[in-house]
DNA sequence: AGCACGCCGACT
DNA sequence: GTCGGCGTGCTC
């Protein structure tokens, strides 16, 4: 019987340009009814011929590659992580995104699933080695190589050991993945067995007479943990009764579950109002006629954006399909999550950076095996491998988070919009302050634009003053508060109501001053000021992490006088417990949630009343909703507007509309208290009047004049070395290359430096091109990119954005 | 990324 | 003469 030979086409885990394509491998005839496109595979690669992990994008018979090919050394997988759709998607992704495929690829797994490579040293010839080598293999054959943790010089001996053929160098893909084994206990004796045992006990042993009530009571299995809490036992109780032959202890894979402690209770559907139902039916006939439409919900805070999404999901559901909401981080709170879960159940999967790597995993799984028909996420539950999806949302679109910053730059609006198409199925836009861009695309009928112009029962908005601080400064002992914030904050204790207060530290640190000298501790790598953080005692850079003591006597003058400046959490939370020494007080920042779960447990304290004062950065302003909280204060509404990027203004605008709608959301009245320097800018004065269309209006006539978003597309071309020189004249190449191809209402911003110039040692500069119709522009960018890779070599990297949401 | 090849200077 | 520096090219 003739055979044919199959050929499969491999993406190989080696993120550079040159790599970025695909290499054509033989299959060998062991994997030949195994193998398939969406399969992890381990693959020889180079000269070297070390092993990488790699997608298997294709597998064909007709090969035209004409050089001599390897074969697949390994399937990692027993069926594709990756499905059709998946694929497609990466493959458009990387072209849109100017990213490598592999790195596309490797985004749409959990990090469970992301290749870890080890090197392995193995020795060949014993004899005559160096003393320090010996020491390394310790009488073993071979042993893990980390160049971390290995010393320099040890490193060279080894090398050089491997030079001279005494010892080789494996290189190990291995899979992180990691079901999760949990201990079992269960008993196995009868019951009168262990009523005799108990009866055998001596006086004193509490905790073994408790459990062997508790084995007396309950013959069926139980996780160990669990007994141990509900016992308040330890493990030793338990290893002293397995020894006594009471028990066994045994493994088990089990799935972990990110809402395992919270308590759920059933949600129902709520009567809608007239707004609501309308954008609801608009949606479910879009939904039944299988239209990859787009939907912007414009409805300010508290309209009840929510219930539509959870009913157009519940109509989705009765037709056998799935869906798919994305909620930014930041908003996908515990009050949230109980929502949707309370009306779904079991079938919702919830998927954000919190989880586990092993939470992650099981949930993906989970998704993968068709066992969860709605997916609730933060950006990469974009990727999440639902089927036959019926509907996607999108809340809050207009929030930065769904841009990624780092490679590949995708922004999930696109890919929503993206796996819409593919599945058939309408996007719903959800935002009580839309982005420019989705609202003007809205106006022209792009976008199908719903509103839900009332609050449900007609609460009224919170009344929102704005303080100026220019006077207010010079009159209070502590600048950061007003007499009118100082004044609510003391209504509201003797009220027993709770205060929020925000602290925007958007482009805003605080930083270090000599008062003699004015020398400013700048980091030593990068050109930024080093950042105050008194949980830690030290001076931090936030760009590289670089860490210091922190300078009581002025490096530069020697002078004492030092003094610290600007406004973190952390000095206000200082400056209220003076001020306020009854209050109770908590603090959410960065520093204060870095802990898995510390997010959550903030929350609940607060919400359980358990503090008068939630103090905290942009993070408490989205999603939470408090009945008791009657006053919001702002403490410093304009830090983003002193920054020179053109979307600043819509940031501040989205954001203090967004903390006003914390104020009074149940019977009591609200009120909000803006403390600023810029109090006649618009977007303060219409965030005050909370007029989304009026701020809308004057915007646009701004972007307008000046010429950018959603007037003009835009994409960031940044040029990075570790001499400044070289990054300056790749930029400045580039432009020249651009001028010639692009049209002549295209625009060229720059080339400049970029506003930190320098980060980690790197020199960094960019260039903004504005364009409305640059057919060509892509093709441009990738030859650009192509060309661009010798100087690579050189340590010259070019990084090219996409819509970019940061222009410095 | 990682490895080999190759072309230069400074050493046994 | 050769050892080793790192610029350049290539990986199915």
């Amino acid at each position: 019987m003739l055979r044919i030979t199959q050929y499969a086409e491999v993406i190989v885990d080696v993120p550079t340009m040159q790599t970025n394509r695909p290499y054509t491998y033989k299959v060998k005839k062991e994997f030949e009814n195994e193998i398939d496109s969406g399969m992890r595979v381990v693959v020889p690669f180079g000269r070297g011929s070390r092993l990488v992990q790699g997608f298997v994008m294709r597998v064909f018979t007709q090969n035209s590659f004409e050089g001599s090919l390897k074969e697949i050394t390994a399937l990692i997988d027993f069926e594709p992580v990756l499905n059709t759709e998946s694929l497609e998607l990466a493959k458009w992704m990387a072209r849109n995104t100017f990213s490598f495929a592999i790195s596309c690829l490797q985004t749409m797994l959990p990090g469970a699933l992301r290749a870890k490579y080890q090197k392995e040293l193995v020795l060949i010839d014993g004899r005559e080695l160096s003393k320090e080598v010996s020491a390394f293999f310790n009488t073993r054959k071979s042993q893990f190589l980390d160049e971390q943790k290995v010393s320099a010089d040890l490193l060279t001996k080894l090398l050089d050991a491997r030079k001279k053929g005494k010892v080789k160098l494996n290189y190990l893909v291995n899979d992180r993945l990691l079901p999760k084994k949990v201990i079992f206990v269960k008993s196995i004796l009868s019951k009168e067995q262990l009523e005799a045992a108990k009866k055998n006990l001596r006086a004193n042993a509490a905790n073994l007479k408790k459990m062997l009530d508790y084995l007396i009571r309950h013959s069926q299995e139980v996780q160990q943990t669990i007994l141990e809490k509900k016992l308040k036992i330890t493990a030793q109780t338990l290893h002293s009764a397995e020894k006594r032959g009471w028990i066994k202890r045994f493994e088990k894979v089990a799935r972990r579950n990110p809402v395992e402690n919270m308590e759920i209770v059933k949600t129902h559907p709520r009567e809608l109002t007239v707004a609501q139902k309308e954008a609801v039916t608009a949606i479910n006939a879009d939904i039944d006629n299988e239209n990859a439409i787009t939907f912007l919900l414009e409805g300010v805070t508290g309209s009840g954006k929510t219930e539509v999404y959870l009913q157009a999901i519940a109509h989705v559901l009765a037709k056998k399909k799935t869906a798919l909401m994305l909620v930014p981080e930041i908003s996908l709170t515990p009050q949230m999550v109980k929502r949707v879960i309370g009306r779904f159940g079991t079938q919702v999967a919830l998927f954000h950076s919190g989880l586990s790597a092993g939470e992650r995993f099981d949930e993906w799984r989970r998704i993968k095996e068709g066992k969860a028909s709605v997916v609730v996420g933060a950006r990469s539950a974009v990727f999440t491998p639902l089927e036959n999806i019926g509907v996607i949302i999108m809340d809050e679109e207009h929030e930065s988070s769904y841009k990624q910053e780092k490679m590949p730059r995708y922004h999930a609006r696109d890919v929503a919009k993206w796996r819409a198409d593919y599945h058939n199925c309408p996007v719903i836009l959800g935002s009580a302050t839309p982005s420019l861009e989705s609202r003007a695309r809205a106006q022209k009928g792009v976008y199908r634009w719903l509103k839900l112009p009332q609050r449900i029962n007609n609460r009224p908005l919170p009344a929102v003053s704005l303080i100026d601080m220019r006077q207010e400064a010079k009159k209070t002992r502590f600048p950061d508060f007003s007499q009118s914030l100082l004044d609510a904050i003391t209504v509201r204790l003797e009220k027993k109501e709770q205060t929020i207060l925000m602290l925007n530290r958007r482009g805003y640190s605080s930083f270090m001053m000599c008062r003699d000298c004015g020398y400013v501790l700048n980091c030593p790598n990068c050109d930024i000021s080093l950042t105050l953080h008194l949980d830690t005692h030290s001076m931090k850079c936030h760009y590289c992490g670089h860490e210091e003591k922190i300078p009581y006597i002025c490096p530069a003058c020697g002078s004492k006088q030092i003094r610290y400046y600007g406004t973190g959490t952390q000095k206000v939370e200082k400056e209220l417990r003076q001020l306020f020494p009854q209050a109770r007080i908590l603090r959410m920042d960065v520093d204060t949630t870095r802990r898995k779960g510390a997010h959550e447990s903030i929350l609940r304290r607060f919400g359980e009343r358990k503090a008068d004062i939630l103090l905290g950065t942009q993070m408490i302003a989205k999603g939470l909703d408090y009945p008791e909280v009657t006053l919001v204060g702002v403490l410093n509404a304009d830090t983003a507007l002193g920054m020179a990027d053109f979307r600043a203004s819509e940031r501040t605008f989205q954001l203090l509309t967004q903390v006003s709608g914390r104020a009074g959301r149940a019977q009591k009245e609200g009120k909000v208290i803006i403390q600023t320097y810029n109090p006649n800018h618009y977007a303060l004065l219409l965030a005050q009047k909370q007029d989304y269309e009026e701020f809308f209006n004057q915007e646009m006539n701004i972007r307008h004049r000046g010429g950018y978003p959603p007037y003009f597309f835009t994409i960031q071309v940044t040029a990075s070395a570790l001499d400044e020189g070289n990054a300056a004249k790749k930029i400045f190449e580039t432009y020249t290359e651009l001028k010639k191809v692009l049209g002549r209402n295209s625009f060229i911003l720059g080339p400049t430096p970029k506003a930190i110039m320098r980060i980690n040692n790197r020199y960094y500069y960019q260039l903004i091109i504005k364009y409305k119709k640059e057919p060509k522009l892509n093709a441009c960018l990738h030859a650009l990119l192509q060309k661009s890779q010798r100087d690579e070599r050189a340590g010259v990297m070019i990084t090219i954005d996409k819509e970019p949401l940061n222009f410095i």
